[in-house]
DNA sequence: GTTGAGCGTT
């Protein structure tokens, strides 16, 4: 067996003895990803177990050269400066591409890096990277594995969670469509679901498999929709939650498949992601407050989310029962009120407020803010409900659950998703 | 058939 000295990329050796590990490793084996070796006997530069014989004559530097490396799942809207201010951090960067469509600039949603230093491409391999709001992966180009141990990869639907101010929660905005049939187009789906709210974007797997995912902007719009039964071009379809795609369904709740080196949210960087693929752009933030990124608010609730695994999978797991109980406050309106991403008060209000209700207050399309934060005690009604959105009814005027402060979570969670 | 793909105009 082999595997990677992280410091110097080269590859280590553990020894055989007797069919044995020796010496023997102790019961420390570190987050090395060790590969099996097989005997090749025409293979003269290397000792015959395909190690790094540190006799032989040629050293074995081809190992560390540099490649380009492929950046998926990029936001739509990151530059290359972007790309390069995020990873130069690893160390210089000697090439930085976004691709796009020649004809409309869009981005594709990947491009590619290459470091001049090895040292940094293993260390960039070797987690993954929240850019802009969104999670993505750094590989070798047409490399089927991802250059990071399953262990660190978060669910991918971060990208599709929202805060939920003043909770400690976080709901997706993604829901999943089932039993769809095979008539139903993208556009079909899009025009149908965006009765509701905007729609950002919608997933059809191919070859049809009678499913699909449709993101909106508003996380409460999706969750509103969740459990029900719609009728679609004559067939009822079934609207759940969108699950993880990557999560690791065996170590949920207890290890949690969550990344150790980044807290959830740390980065704070909320809003980054919105505006799918060709879809009008989601305008959280009225005049002038597009990048919830600096909002002091934001980041602060940012660093309140950095809650140990169990907690997270606890709140997922009351998130999937519909356990609104766990939520503050909300109030649902037709139209915002005069726009702006506004937080109205400091951040000192964030994460607090067991028992004075926070409140939060989201708009239907239109212009005007969404997303206001109005931090503080006083209730206020919502602005007139109704609409057409008769699931929502029944929050306006509740009292703030004073639950929020979450101490009493962490039990036995389930991998539910 | 109810839980997702994407790999580079040189």
């Amino acid at each position: 067996m082999k595997y990677r000295n992280p410091e110097t990329g080269g590859f280590r050796g553990l020894r055989l003895v007797e069919n044995r590990i020796h010496p023997p490793p102790e019961g420390i084996w570190g987050n090395n990803i060790y590969v099996a070796v097989f005997p090749k006997e025409q293979n003269k530069r290397k000792g015959e177990d395909g190690l790094e014989n540190p006799s032989a004559k040629t050293k074995r530097v081809d190992r560390q050269k540099c490649s380009d490396l492929i950046v998926l799942g990029l936001p739509w809207k990151s530059t290359e400066e972007d790309i390069r201010s995020y990873f130069s951090k690893f160390g210089e960067l000697l090439m930085v591409q976004v691709k796009r469509d020649v004809k409309t600039g869009q981005s594709k949603g990947f491009g590619f890096v290459r470091f001049g230093d090895y040292e940094a491409q293993l260390k960039c391999l070797s987690q993954r990277h929240m850019i802009d709001g969104r999670w993505c992966d750094v590989r070798i180009p047409n490399s089927k594995a991802m250059g990071y141990p399953d262990h660190l990869v978060e669910p991918n639907s971060y990208n599709d969670m929202c805060l939920q101010e003043g909770s400690q929660q976080q709901m997706s905005r993604k829901v999943f469509i089932g039993r769809c049939t095979e008539d139903m187009t993208a556009d079909d789906l899009r025009s149908y679901f965006s009765n509701f709210g905007e729609v950002l974007d919608v997933f059809i797997p191919k070859p049809f498999r009678a499913f699909a995912f449709v993101t909106f902007s508003d996380p409460e719009v999706a969750q509103s929709l969740c459990g029900e039964d719609h009728i679609i071009k004559g067939a009822s379809v079934h609207i759940s939650n969108a699950a993880p795609k990557s999560y690791d369904k065996q170590r949920a709740g207890s290890q949690g498949g969550f990344s150790p080196n980044q807290g959830f949210g740390s980065q704070g960087n909320w809003g980054g992601s919105m505006g799918g693929k060709g879809s009008q752009q989601g305008n959280m933030g009225g005049p002038g407050g597009g990048n919830m990124a600096n909002n002091p608010l934001l980041n602060n609730l940012g660093a309140a989310f950095q809650l140990n695994p169990a907690m997270v999978a606890a709140a997922q797991a009351a998130l999937s029962q519909g356990g609104w109980g766990l939520l503050g406050m909300m109030n649902q309106g037709q139209g915002g009120q005069g726009g702006s991403a506004g937080v109205n008060q400091g951040q000192q209000q964030a994460g607090q407020g067991s028992g004075d209700g926070n409140q939060m207050q989201t708009s239907q399309g239109g212009q005007g803010g969404s997303f206001g934060n109005l931090a503080g005690s006083t209730n206020q009604p919502a602005t007139q409900s109704g609409g057409g959105f008769g699931s929502f009814g029944g929050w306006n005027g509740s009292q703030g659950s004073s639950e929020t402060q979450g101490g009493s979570w962490g039990g036995q969670t389930k991998s539910g998703w």
